[in-house]
RNA sequence: GGGGGUGUAGCUCAGUUGGUUAGAGCAGAGCACUCAUAAUGCUUUGGUCGGGGGUUCAAGUCCCUCCGCCCCUACCA
């Protein structure tokens, strides 16, 4: 594992609408927690998210709205972006799929995909609402359907019997847009990427993916040996990226194959921003490690569409090294629903607890082998129990000790004993375990270790109990606490990755904000730290406020306490 | 219909290539301590590992079958 650099990318989250908690434990938050650990351990990474801006959804939205589409991504991308910000999500650029450096790398994709001879050109039939002026896409044609004649068919699929179908098939098809039923059929052509003549380059990419999971293995062989399908790689639309070619004026490229660009597309606006070298995370894949974060229904488009993109186009592109994908987190079992308002929206949740709580929470509950579900009682438990009691405790009753014993200066004197060197080898090994599970994006297990080494903390006082040793033999209570107080900063740092806001106040407290975004290494060094005439604070108010009982009544009043 | 995933103590989850009395956290019970947010630490009660069958000296761990849930995908008259 010698890489010169990782390139970590989460899932884009489509721009309509503020994203629910789902969205952001199965993909930003998990890859957020990743990156900030590398970012600590000294390894150059980027961590690059944008908003998924095109589509039929975005435009339609930006109608009801009363705005332009372009205004309507304007304040939506914003909106998102501040709210991520409040959750602390660390990209290094948070970009769109409408910029520029987007839409001239999906062009340029496309052409040397032609070039490739992997691009064809096919005529279709598709239905035209001559009052919206537009194509109107499968789901956005309403009629009766053929099969059952319920009446609220959708032209991709009927709700009545469940039947698919092609729009052309209604009965009495109608605008779900304006409800107009003047609605002709039209010829219209469109760019196919020709993925039935890709699986060779494929499955041979695939074939050398060793570090993927069986799930994203399983799912790219399945649509291999099952056989790929040519796929439409436009639209009859207007906002998005436009094609430049003869006879396509006024068609855009379909959002799957615009989406996935984005993540080279948002590096690039990175470079800019910053002056980096977008080239050397994605030209040159032997020195990267590249790690995707989605939940699963995103697997197969970053295991067959985006790769079949990247090797088609006969350049070299870095792939992906390693999909992590995660199932469903679920409101009491029920699913999380934009459309019916159902759960809880990442805006709103900000508003009702400090950021820490929810990453922490939701990394420690992260749906990684199967859906799991929030309830608000299990969020209160996990937080009072873990952050509040045993970490915020951990803080309080140390900081406040000493302060009164050793008048706000770390204790000098003393001689390191075996209960410290049972300490350092306890600890090590936690740290060594909380390092593994990071490094694998294995993040239940990692949230497990780092408790753990906050119990060990207590576990270190409770034993040694500087309290009564204090009443015999001050060195020895010395010994103990700086011991005690060192290992708080080493608690510190490692913390950050998932609660940062909460280390800020701790390094606060002990005066050591210039240890901020570091990493602990040597654990024996740490823990043998001298006095150094550091000092601290002894905290004024509690670090973790407990979550009441009465705020988890008003919550289940508010948002419900039962699947939908 | 096909493929993949999942079903382990009341709850949330671990369980490596099959091998001693199935583990952790929370919740419950008991004890210790009093520095601390009635916090912490220690001990402890809970499981026929979804049902059934099979292979094996030995299966939560492999095979068959059935049931529940999730994702992807495909539909015939």
């Amino acid at each position: 594992m010698s890489y010169k650099r990782h390139l970590v990318t989460s899932a884009l989250p489509y721009i309509n609408g503020v994203k629910h908690l789902g969205n952001l434990v199965g993909s930003m938050l998990p890859a957020d927690v990743y990156a900030r650990f590398l970012r600590q351990k000294g390894e150059e990474v980027i961590y690059i998210c944008a908003t998924d801006d095109h589509g039929t959804p975005a435009e339609i939205a930006a109608h009801k709205a009363g705005l332009s589409v372009k205004e309507f991504c304007d304040q939506s991308h914003e909106t998102q972006k501040e709210i991520y910000e409040g959750f602390a999500l660390k990209f290094d650029h948070f970009g769109r799929t409408s910029s520029q450096q987007n839409a001239a790398l999906t062009q340029h994709f496309c052409a040397k995909l032609k070039e490739e001879g992997f691009i064809e050109e096919k005529s279709d039939q598709q239905l035209y609402s001559i009052d919206d002026e537009r194509y109107l896409p499968d789901r956005y044609v309403e009629g009766t359907c053929p099969h059952c004649g319920f009446e609220g068919a959708r032209g991709d699929e009927c709700e009545g019997c469940g039947k698919q179908m092609e729009p052309t098939e209604l009965l009495n098809p109608r605008s779900s847009i304006s409800g107009s039923t003047n609605i002709e059929v039209r010829e219209t052509r469109h760019l196919y990427i020709k993925l039935s003549e890709l699986d060779g380059r494929v499955r041979d990419w695939l074939d050398t993916r060793h570090d993927f999971s069986s799930l994203a293995r399983a799912i790219g062989y399945k649509w291999l040996d099952e056989g790929l399908h040519d796929r439409c790689i436009t639209r009859d639309l207007k906002w998005g990226v436009s094609v430049d070619q003869p006879g396509y004026e006024g068609k855009v490229f379909y959002v799957w194959f615009d989406a996935p660009i984005g993540y080279i597309g948002a590096t690039q606006e990175w470079a800019e921003k910053t002056g980096g070298d977008w080239e050397s995370f994605w030209k040159k894949p032997e020195e990267v490690y590249y790690t995707q974060f989605m939940a699963k229904d995103n697997v197969s488009f970053h295991t067959i569409n985006f790769p079949a993109t990247q090797l088609g186009s006969g350049e070299t592109w870095k792939t992906v090294d390693n999909i992590k994908a995660f199932n469903w987190l679920t409101y009491y079992g029920g699913k999380f629903s934009t459309s019916r308002n159902h759960g809880i929206f990442t805006d709103k949740a900000l508003e009702l607890l400090p950021a820490d709580y929810w990453r922490y929470y939701l990394m420690a509950r992260a749906p990684e082998s199967d859906d799991s579900s929030f309830t608000w009682a299990d969020m209160q438990g996990v937080i009072n129990k873990d952050l509040a009691d045993v970490l915020g405790n951990y803080v309080n009753r140390l900081l406040k000790f000493t302060a009164k014993k050793f008048d706000g200066k770390v204790p000098e004197a003393g001689t390191w004993s075996a209960a410290e060197d049972k300490f350092l080898t306890e600890t090590s090994a936690l740290l060594a375990d909380y390092n593994k599970h990071l490094a694998n994006c294995e993040f239940r297990k990692a949230m497990s270790a780092l408790r753990a080494l906050w119990v060990a903390g207590n576990q270190y006082l409770a034993e040694q109990e500087p309290w009564s040793v204090f009443k015999e033999d001050e060195a020895r209570a010395a010994t103990i606490l700086r011991t005690a107080f060192n290992f708080l900063s080493v608690i510190a740092r490692l913390s950050e990755v998932v609660i940062p806001f909460t280390t800020e106040k701790l390094q606060a407290l002990i005066h050591e904000q210039d240890k901020q975004g570091t990493w602990v290494t040597d654990m024996e060094a740490e823990l043998k730290r001298e006095a150094e005439d550091r000092t601290f604070e002894a905290p004024s108010d509690v670090l973790i406020q407990k979550i009441e009982d009465e705020q988890i009544a008003e919550f289940e009043g508010t948002f419900g306490s039962e699947a939908a």
